[in-house]
DNA sequence: CAGCACGTGCTAGTTTTTTAGCACGGCGGC
DNA sequence: GCCGCCGTGCTAAAAAACTAGCACGTGCTG
């Protein structure tokens, strides 16, 4: 039985740790395990790490591939999937569902971090929509 | 001891079934624990529930009180802030933390859901955006 | 008042997560 | 070839999460 096989790709089923491990893994696309240590916030010991990949990696959630000695290791459901499905569960949780909103956050809480042309880029987005939707 | 003071007001160190729980609480704003039963996926006993309830509350992540014979919980930490900070991970697990991806994203994946009119809003902030950052 | 329905607190137990430690195996330098 | 440095796999045990069950307490109803 050491063939893996569970159901839930999903990232509400996963404890902590493996939760954290994930997120790193999404951020950086891949990394070895020493690399995922470094970012761990309140880092456990380096086989703690190998250990928790392992077991993710049974769950299905991640694969490794051998490359100059050392695993690197990447998630199996693509970041966009996986994008998804978060998207859709803080929309659920703290946006009533509505794209609106959630729209609105990002755009009032981080103005000062957009500048002009990614202004100008999203207004043409949105314009784009309307033209869609009409 | 059973005063509480933890550090972390935080997502990330939470439990699988503590987050899922305030995950219910911050959709709902309020519940008891027979709401917060119901809306857990794999429902776990009635107890099992109240018990995790008190835990949270032992943390300071949630407050009861007392209306018409049951307990009604709440979390302590504002929906916006959490929100905030949710927002903010999430733009940096999945969208490189830029706001904009973000952004585009949602609009690519609810175009169905957003209307005319919503859409009409949303164009109204960024220019609003684009005025101020002028 | 006795019985029931519903709510809570608590404790004890099981299961899962999380961790450390030890035992290789490969590789480069001496 | 032998040694030290990384890297891995594994196992066993500590810690945390999760669960069930029992003991009250309260209010209502017959």
């Amino acid at each position: 039985m050491p063939r893996a096989a569970h159901v839930a790709p999903d990232h509400l089923h996963l404890a902590r740790r493996e939760r954290q491990i994930m997120d790193i893994l999404y951020r950086e696309g891949r990394a070895t395990a020493g690399e995922v240590l470094e970012r761990l916030p309140e880092p456990p010991g380096y086989s703690a790490v190998r250990a928790m990949l392992r077991v993710l990696e049974n769950k299905g959630h991640l694969t490794h591939v051998l490359e100059s000695g050392r695993y690197v290791y990447s998630p199996t459901v693509p970041r966009e999937r996986a994008r998804r499905s978060a998207l859709q569960n803080l929309l659920q949780t703290f946006f009533d569902g509505s794209p609106e909103k959630a729209v609105a956050a990002l755009l009032s809480e981080s103005k000062s971090r957009l500048g002009q042309d990614e202004l100008a880029r999203l207004s043409h987005l949105i314009a784009e929509a309307r033209k869609e939707g009409r």
